[in-house]
DNA sequence: ATAAAAAGTTAGGCTGTACTAACTTCTTTG
DNA sequence: CAAAGAAGTTAGTACAGCCTAACTTTTTAT
């Protein structure tokens, strides 16, 4: 179909700027398949809020372009360029979310939708200035890892709380929501990056899941408890990472 | 969702955001009518770096819209409402410029085409954090006002170095170019907001313009010199604007 | 193993913003 | 005041993204 279509054989990673689309679809697929493995149609559209038919013809551009390797009906998979285009994104997400909570005084409950933003506005060499100005960031507000400039990420899984053993502590590392009324509800029960947690009990049939925190004990959903991330406090070798 | 078009007859303020481009249309044609005049659709062209026959087009809609009043072929002019939204983006424009600068260490050079970027993603949460941690700043690197958050601008119009006195000293005050390197070139002069110059004497048949900044001699050419501005130095009524 | 359900795709449309080519209106000037 | 030139407009097209409706393919469950 339309024929003519340019140069043909673009199929490398031509230097033109991705547009805010397109990096939003390579965010997406990025994380849902973990930097490695495959994304579905369906759950694209759902991360994008776009209906599947969308996903279906964009998803056959972005494999035009080099971005990703694309079978009808089986998902979708980064390419090498479409994976550092993501990386690309991601880290600008992330140095500027941390920005604008550091720098700007943002709570943490808001610097996400503002990133969502800037981040395809604002170029490399901005976000490079905003990380140097903060001594190169390693985490973002929420935890999350900030890739290097040139496409290195801290991959390490953690144990969410809703996995984390009965009387086992842990130290929050990250909150994987960006819903700004559970971020608001995490931070007013403490449940922070860095802060210490242990699980007391966990009631069976999705019933709420009882920790303490600090000197507090709270209990939580398991919706909520799906999305805190923590590391076994015993694990000295933290990798290096700070928040 | 989305279904059914909305409520149609919008031809007042809605509420709804404006796009990339209508925010840059606006701006292009504030500053051609410098508020009050009007604006031509070819001038409108040229500094967008677009085609007349897509500016024709654009301009109905923005009148349909309600943000200017439009007559075929006798340009254009901004409503109230345009305005102020053309006066909103030019503060976006203008803090974050200054931001960038002096939070960033930008050069002045780079500020301008990185702010025409921002300025269509920041939100104004975003530009009156960087407005507050500046302490309200009233210009921006290369001296333009920067309109309030209830709209308003100074409007002083000064004296180029094109048309500024012979032997009659005058503080620069604004910079009306964005062109990185004739900012480069002026700074390199120190030709800079603040600083004292006087003209020395001016070649007939645009001839160079000399002038004496600080202890320092130099000549420019007459399109440089049109785009310094200064104020006469003996005015100490300089309206309580600050570099 | 097949029918129902789920997932995904194609077809056909729409909007916003741009372009070129051809035409019209306004302005200027002889 | 008419003709040339400048300015501006319309017509027709394109492209990126998105949508809904209808269809196809894959998966699951009986």
């Amino acid at each position: 179909m339309s024929a003519a279509r340019e140069t043909a054989g673009n199929s490398g990673s031509s230097t033109e700027p991705l547009t805010a689309p397109v990096e939003d679809y390579l965010k997406a697929i990025y994380t849902i398949g973990k930097g490695t493995g495959a994304a579905a149609t369906n759950e694209i559209a759902q991360r994008l809020a776009l209906a599947p038919a969308s996903v279906s013809g964009m998803v056959r551009r972005l494999a035009d372009q080099g971005l990703l390797a694309y079978e009808r009906y089986h998902g979708v998979k980064l390419t090498e360029t479409g994976r550092r285009a993501a990386l690309r994104t991601l880290r600008r997400h992330r140095v500027i979310e941390t920005y604008l909570a550091q720098a700007l005084g943002y709570p943490w409950d808001r610097v996400h939708a503002e990133a969502e933003r800037l981040e395809h506005a604002a170029s490399d060499e901005l976000v490079d200035r905003m990380a140097a100005t903060m001594g190169e960031p390693e985490v973002d507000p929420h935890g999350a890892p900030i890739p290097t400039r040139d496409g290195a990420v801290d991959e390490t899984e953690y144990t969410s709380l809703a996995d984390l053993a009965v009387d086992m502590p842990g130290i929050v590392m990250r909150v994987t929501d960006e819903d700004p009324a559970m971020l608001r509800y995490l931070a007013e029960l403490s449940v922070v990056p860095g802060k210490r947690v242990t699980i007391k009990s966990r009631a069976p049939y999705g019933g709420p899941i009882t920790l303490a925190v600090g000197r507090q004990e709270i209990s939580v959903g398991p919706a909520v408890a799906a999305h805190v991330m923590t590391a076994p406090v015993t694990a000295k070798a933290s990798g290096g990472r700070r928040g």
